[in-house]
DNA sequence: ACAACGTATAAGTAACTGCTTATATATTGA
DNA sequence: TCAATATATAAGCAGTTACTTATACGTTGT
């Protein structure tokens, strides 16, 4: 449930992996580049991300290609969304809209 | 920023506690009636949710009424926001809606 | 005034987490 | 085939966290 969903992104570095990978794809090396953490430390955030649905892996020989999974925000979205009527009213029509979505297929 | 909300999200029964306080407003000890952990433990949870803007209290003698302030997910539902580009077509439109509104004002 | 009540704070503890270094596993190029 | 490379896993450690019990603080009814 979306309890995992905040506690995986409630770390810092972890959050700031997860965006870098929703803009492209990274191996584990080149991901251990933009951060001042060691390479298992990627690698145990990258298994943080993937085993709740925010990352995906792409085995290419001794490579691991690294990509975000955004969809894999929809149930933390949609948990949001009971909040929504809460707020300011013309945010109101967004729940209406969301209801329609299919939800998520294949992790 | 997003990460506390999620930090304070990320625990189980300070989640539990925050979707109650959005139902109604509770004293401390009214809550204590629906949990397994003691009346410290409860405050302590209060606290966090009030520093990070997802409760409010309202003292009235020696009683605490608390309440959820579901406003204040909205920096994480801003955050969420980015992502709604990679997700189906019809979601998209919610972005420009989230745009228009004003930010929160009083804590 | 004072005992009972409602809540917050203090202090200690066990479990969890994010990190480290060391090492194992697999793949590649020479 | 073998050394170098890319990544994952193991084991240990320090800091954080969620809890506990004990106690302090303020408010109320008698």
């Amino acid at each position: 449930m979306q309890m995992e969903l905040m506690k995986a992104l409630g770390d810092g570095t972890r959050l700031a992996i997860f965006e870098r990978l929703c803009k492209r794809e990274y191996t584990v090396s080149e991901l251990t580049l933009h951060f001042d953490v060691s390479q298992p430390a990627i690698s145990q955030h990258l298994g943080v991300l993937k085993r709740c649905g925010l990352a995906r892996e792409r085995r290419a020989g001794r490579f691991a290609h690294y990509r975000g999974r955004p969809e894999g925000l929809r149930p933390m979205m949609q948990w949001l969304d009971h909040y929504r009527q809460f707020w300011p009213e013309k945010i109101n029509a967004l729940s209406a809209m969301l209801k329609e979505m299919p939800d998520e297929k294949g992790k």
